[in-house]
DNA sequence: CTGATAAGAGAACGATCTTTCTCTTTTCTT
DNA sequence: AAGAAAAGAGAAAGATCGTTCTCTTATCAG
């Protein structure tokens, strides 16, 4: 559904849960998910308490559209990459890039989907069921990058990408950033010269 | 102190506090810290609420004694190990082989370091800064090992192991752990091979 | 204009959490 | 045996949390 067929009462509407959505998702990254309490997400919100629950049924379903946002904008953000280039090698390279470049970004506090999962150890709770989600959709598109670049055991080279992407997530988060970034490069080209 | 120099009185009291921190620790592990309150550790453990505040002057004491728990319980771990073998290849390969075994075993669910992070982002808490120094003795542990091994470039191949370890603690988790582990065994087979 | 819908504002409830307290019982010391 | 220290048992305070509720105001639709 587009933003033009929504009534302008919709369009109010949706721009309240956006606003909660996006105080609640920075403070769920930066501060832990069951360190924030909905009052603070709320009174840190031009809104109020009603049009909360108006449209989240709590907080159980809150931190869920945190994780699926985080989700979508990281599929959006690969999307644009690809709207750059058709070529598989440089889509790859573009994602691979781009994951080094935010360990380096002020505020970077870990993969939100690793910290999620760290708080939601439950394997049969939505949110971690929406971490597993993004881990296979992001594993599912290396892997198809790697098929259409002709590497060779693509299947391992993929599983080994996402070994040091995540490697690369702790590492910017608890040692230096930059030296982290250098090190995922290094490991990357290592692993993709290797054929 | 060795436990032939305690007190009846002092050992009674002391495990009384060990049976505590191994509940909370348990408990931490497996369903998040965040999530688990100080009733339930007591009502898992025999033993009363009075008693706990006796030996924990609150529940951050907890928290910093059990991640300070896993981490000299690694320390032992690798201790014994070199108790093994006095060469540096050999106890290379017993701390490595060792974590990928860890990943494997029931009820694995992630790297307690990692996890205990997650739910600690300020960098100033104690908790935080134990997840540090347990990161800081295991990346000097391996730097000292690539040394005395002979390793070219020991400081590259360091970080590039830490990082290897880090991914497959969450992949362990998050991903199949068997697969996590042959992975894992196979990319610092090729890290430790390009000399 | 008028009714309907959404948002603002805030009280309040029940549950849970951390912590402190009192009282009794057990255990160890002298 | 008597006194001291630790643990068992449980009440309860104080704070916070998630949630529901009422009341009012603003905005849109017919």
């Amino acid at each position: 559904m587009t933003l033009a067929t929504l009534t302008p009462r919709q369009r109010r509407s949706s721009n309240a849960r956006k606003r909660l959505l996006e105080t609640a998702s920075t403070l769920f990254y930066t501060d832990g998910i069951h360190s924030v309490g909905v009052d603070r997400i709320i009174s840190e919100t031009p809104t109020t308490r009603a049009t909360f629950y108006r449209y989240f049924s709590g907080k159980d379903a809150l931190v869920l559209a945190h994780v699926q946002q985080r989700d979508a904008a990281l599929r959006e953000l690969y999307a644009e990459v690809c709207s750059r280039t058709p070529n598989a090698h440089q889509r790859l390279e573009g994602l691979l890039t781009g994951i080094g470049d935010h360990l380096c970004h002020a505020g970077f506090r870990g993969c939100p989907f690793i910290n999620a999962a760290a708080e939601y150890p439950d394997a049969t709770s939505s949110v971690h069921g929406a971490v597993l989600e993004h881990r296979a959709w992001f594993a599912s598109t290396v892997l198809e990058l790697l098929r259409l670049a002709g590497v060779s055991q693509p299947e391992r080279v993929a599983r080994r990408l996402v070994l040091l992407r995540d490697g690369a997530m702790v590492s910017g988060y608890l040692d230096d950033a930059a030296t982290a970034r250098e090190d995922f490069k290094m490991a990357v080209l290592n692993v993709l010269e290797t054929k």
